[in-house]
RNA sequence: GCCGCUGUAGCUUAACCCGGUAAAGCGGCUGGCUGUUAACCAGUAGAGUGGAGGUUCAAAUCCUCCCAGCGGCGCCA
């Protein structure tokens, strides 16, 4: 936080408190965390947004006025708390404030999380907007926000523009039965599946391209790895091959989970997470070797489809980071897919599967810049010309080679906070049986 | 869309198979305790078992339908 920008009489946050080494006067404001009381002394966990710490009230040494004002506040209640910090081995991290001052700002009702709500994901989903306040969920919040600020960083380092595309859109960038409808003054719109079409426009002005936006796909997956409303960064590159844009992903997933590691250790340390950060190279291997690959563990499944699940699983778990899967046929592609020079059934296109089973991370390749051909799969397909007309047009204007990909943000994040379940990974997760709160 | 499972106090569970009118821990409240980390000790209030119907002298328990959630598959990112 920046010391120039100070709240409500506050002169420190958790964090300055344990950067000093020095015992200091202070004033925090924070919520209650954790509440005990052993006779004269009362212990209070104060957590604020930069971390937690130890404060102890006791009997003697304050007015009895403060000690009862301390006995009545409640669990999550905000307050603000005067005191001196002191070095002391019994409290957790080392360091406490011992209290001098209180004052609820805020009184809390008695907090309807116990420890047994731990065990009940669907109860701390129904209260989310409280659950949230928990030490591992924040954790995972505090995560999500630095896989973007990496990527924020490593993007801009790179001269990439950021843009935003619509969210209500015309025409489908995937298939068209996953779309949510809107009434859009009675005309029918749809939120949009990825912002890639919006962003193979903007190259021609700006070259390099990027964004992080939400996704909404109507799919009635019902899986530990979908959400209807999802985040992702994409970016597209004028004149860069499918390889190129594979050294991009890798160099952009290698900044963001080197940063996690290096700037949130303590909160991968409060899930429980070990997580080692990938070295490049990563592997490449080929749709055909990875066929082979899956096949050869016993799961069947014909050249033209997609990988199934189980198939993702194993090649997941062969490799101890993210592995490349390239040249997916056509015929498992979208219809802006390039294919191979000499492969028309073969797509320049790939998804980077993150290892220890948690599957795909995201998905690129090279588009299709021929006017005449992207018209034909648009035909093939049966899209709606007239939505895509503008797409088309790109073609008929100086539209050189060029590709892109999508990372999805949460699933990212579910990756290296070694997540069971991918909504734990956004903050009010929207899924097939969950649109509230 | 398919398969499987679950639904009992604010939360987690017991009683369900082999019907006899709900038991406990946590949380709440009251009191005690000067080092708690998911504290401890004592006392106390709190549910009629997701909903509708059926079988029965009697249903949390058996049957039917509905609703909600969970796990997985398919589809997909």
């Amino acid at each position: 936080m920046s010391t120039r920008f100070k709240v409500g009489g506050r002169t420190h946050t958790i964090r300055e408190l344990f950067n000093e080494n020095s015992e200091l006067d202070t004033c925090i404001l924070g919520w209650i965390q954790n509440k005990s009381r052993v006779g004269g002394v009362i212990f209070l966990t104060i957590r604020d947004g930069s971390g937690y710490i130890q404060t102890t009230f006791k009997k003697d040494n304050v007015s009895s006025e403060v000690f009862d004002k301390v006995k009545e506040a409640t669990v999550e209640s905000a307050v603000k708390i005067v005191g001196r910090t002191k070095q002391d081995k019994r409290a957790p991290g080392g360091l406490e404030i011992v209290g001098k001052d209180f004052e609820t700002i805020a009184k809390a009702e008695p907090w309807p999380i116990v420890k047994s709500a731990v065990k009940s994901p669907s109860f701390l989903y129904d209260i989310r907007h409280l659950s949230i306040r928990g030490k591992k969920a924040s954790s995972v919040i505090k995560i999500r926000s630095k896989v973007i600020e990496a990527a924020a960083d490593y993007f801009f380092k790179n001269g990439f523009y950021l843009i935003s595309a619509p969210t209500i859109v015309q025409s489908a960038c995937e298939g068209g039965a996953t779309l949510f409808e809107v009434n859009y003054f009675g005309e029918k719109a749809f939120l949009t599946q990825s912002a890639q079409l919006y962003e193979e426009a903007a190259i021609a002005a700006l070259e390099r391209v990027w964004t992080v936006e939400p996704c909404f796909r109507a799919e009635k997956s019902k899986t530990s790895k979908h959400l209807t409303e999802f985040w992702m960064i994409e970016a597209e590159v004028a004149f860069a091959t499918h390889d190129d844009i594979m050294n991009l992903e890798e160099e952009l997933v290698v900044e963001i989970t080197n940063r996690v590691a290096q700037e949130c250790a303590n909160e991968l340390n409060i899930l429980g997470r070990k997580f080692k950060p990938p070295e490049p190279p990563f592997h490449r291997i080929t749709y055909d070797e990875a066929r082979e690959l899956i096949m050869k563990k016993g799961v069947y499944f014909e050249w033209g489809e997609d990988i199934p699940t189980e198939g993702e699983k194993i090649i997941s778990n062969e490799f101890d980071k993210p592995v490349f899967i390239k040249e997916f046929p056509l015929s498992a592609r979208s219809f802006y897919h390039m294919t191979k020079p000499d492969n028309d059934k073969v797509t320049l296109s790939s998804d980077l599967i993150a290892p220890e089973g948690y599957g795909e991370i995201t998905t690129g390749g090279q588009r299709l810049s021929d006017y005449k051909e992207l018209e034909k799969r648009v035909m093939q397909q049966e899209l709606p010309r007239e939505s895509f007309e503008w797409y088309l047009e790109l073609r008929k204007y100086g539209m050189p080679p060029h590709s892109g990909f999508g990372l999805g943000v949460e699933r990212t994040v579910r990756w290296i906070a070694g997540l069971k379940h991918i909504r734990a990974a956004s903050l009010f997760p929207r899924t097939l049986t969950r649109l509230n709160p």
